[in-house]
DNA sequence: TTGGTTAATCGTATATTTGCGATATAAAAT
DNA sequence: ATTTTATATCGCAAATATACGATTAACCAA
């Protein structure tokens, strides 16, 4: 008997859960606040916000870029990321798919 | 030196990414689903559409409660559900605020 | 009252996540 | 060439999450 079983889900449902775990620490949205207010992208600034250390913010760095929420590139010693705005799209849209237009036809909850 | 640091973030990266969490496993997005789709709420139905077991079922219940994401009602011996939906649209609220908003003035991102 | 049904909770095993220091890597500056 | 700077990765410890069976609790039906 297998401990983990994602696998029996549909790969929608995966898909969305897996979005929603590289959301699921505040430190991962907070590090997505700083690249979406800064305009140009942001390396090791990210660290001197944060209050992780550095190998720390690293990790979520390249969970969120595992996710597809960021994008890196190398920039000589430095690293660049920024925000997959697509990314985000396409999450919002199968979000919305899921939840929002169905609210409309059951807004009259039972419990 | 604390192991989990999730207090060091503000007070909406926390609730933005509890929200997430909620929804961050296949089986609970399964659950929201099912909820969304039947328009009276639900109970032990959800168990047999899904690949687990009625103890794990109840569990992520209770998480997806806790979130604030459903509602629970007590209905004799039998326990009925359904979607918070105000939930859901205040986190559809800050999420928008955080990132939707700011990507109309980022869309010419750098790396 | 007794028995059956439904669902929550407990205990437990295992897997994953989080965090940090130390180390490695790679380019820039001296 | 050596040193400094910026980041990624490794290895480990501790905390959480996932899953299940067994048990409990609460209600309904005979």
């Amino acid at each position: 008997m297998a401990i983990h079983k994602k696998e029996a889900f549909s790969q929608k449902e995966q898909e969305l859960a897996e979005f929603a775990k590289a959301l699921a620490h505040p430190a991962r949205i907070a590090i997505l606040k700083v690249l979406a207010h800064k305009n140009e992208c942001i390396c090791g600034e990210i660290v001197e916000v944060l209050p992780l250390a550095q190998s720390t913010v690293s990790q979520h760095l390249k969970e969120l870029k595992n996710a597809g929420l960021i994008d890196g590139t190398v920039d000589g010693p430095k690293s660049c990321y920024c925000i997959n705005w697509k990314a985000f799209e396409k999450f919002n849209a199968e979000f919305s798919f899921l939840f929002n237009k169905l609210k409309v036809q059951n807004e009259k909850a039972c419990c």
